[in-house]
DNA sequence: GCAGTGATCATA
DNA sequence: ATGATCACTGCC
């Protein structure tokens, strides 16, 4: 109780989770991934935004695989691509708008694909609520980032989305 | 620079 | 049932 800094970690709840995707994936940056299979600090991030988002899985409606970005915010979104890689995102904004951030660097892992294969993470995660009941979950542990810090890219792998491939939707924590 | 890999979705 | 597509990775 005596020093500044030794705050108590927090989970992420629900409420976090319930905004506008940019600023959530800004701020997931310095956040926590805990499994008990592993955990680290989160690094880069994309952002995706919608039904008019050229990139955004939902911008086709609803469907079996998508389900989830459609329900409630502080869920997981998982689906497979290229036959080989698990992708992990985290819900976002209202239930009914799909909006997801995709979690691409976690401590040591760099690469979408590296950080669930390293967690054992895969699609029977996808809909599951972020918290210790489901055994993946986001935590604030008091670690302050800068937005000098932040740098912003285009999204990474969707060159076929128009206008929307150059928007600046990627987040990096500066090494 | 590009092959590997298989679920998903549209079309039928 | 079939074919195109794909938010990656590792090796050429």
């Amino acid at each position: 109780m005596h020093t500044a800094g030794s705050a108590r970690a927090t989970t992420l709840q629900s409420a976090f989770f319930a905004r506008q995707v940019l600023p959530v994936a800004q701020e997931l940056l310095g956040k926590y991934l805990v499994s008990p299979c592993g955990e680290g600090m989160i690094t880069e991030v994309e952002a995706y935004d919608g039904p008019e988002d050229k990139a955004c899985h939902g911008r086709f409606g609803f469907t079996e695989r998508t389900a989830p970005m459609f329900g409630p915010p502080g869920h997981w979104y998982v689906y497979l691509v290229y036959g080989m890689y698990w992708m992990l995102n985290i819900v976002t904004d209202t239930e009914g708008y799909p909006s997801a951030v995709l979690i691409r660097g976690v401590g040591e892992w760099h690469g979408p694909g590296k950080i669930t294969k390293a967690l054992g993470i895969d699609g029977s995660m996808s809909g599951k609520n972020a918290d210790e009941q489901s055994g993946l979950w986001m935590e604030d542990r008091g670690v302050r980032v800068l937005s000098s810090q932040i740098r912003r890219t285009p999204r990474v792998g969707i060159g076929y989305a128009g206008e929307w491939k150059d928007v600046p939707y990627r987040f990096v924590l500066a090494q």
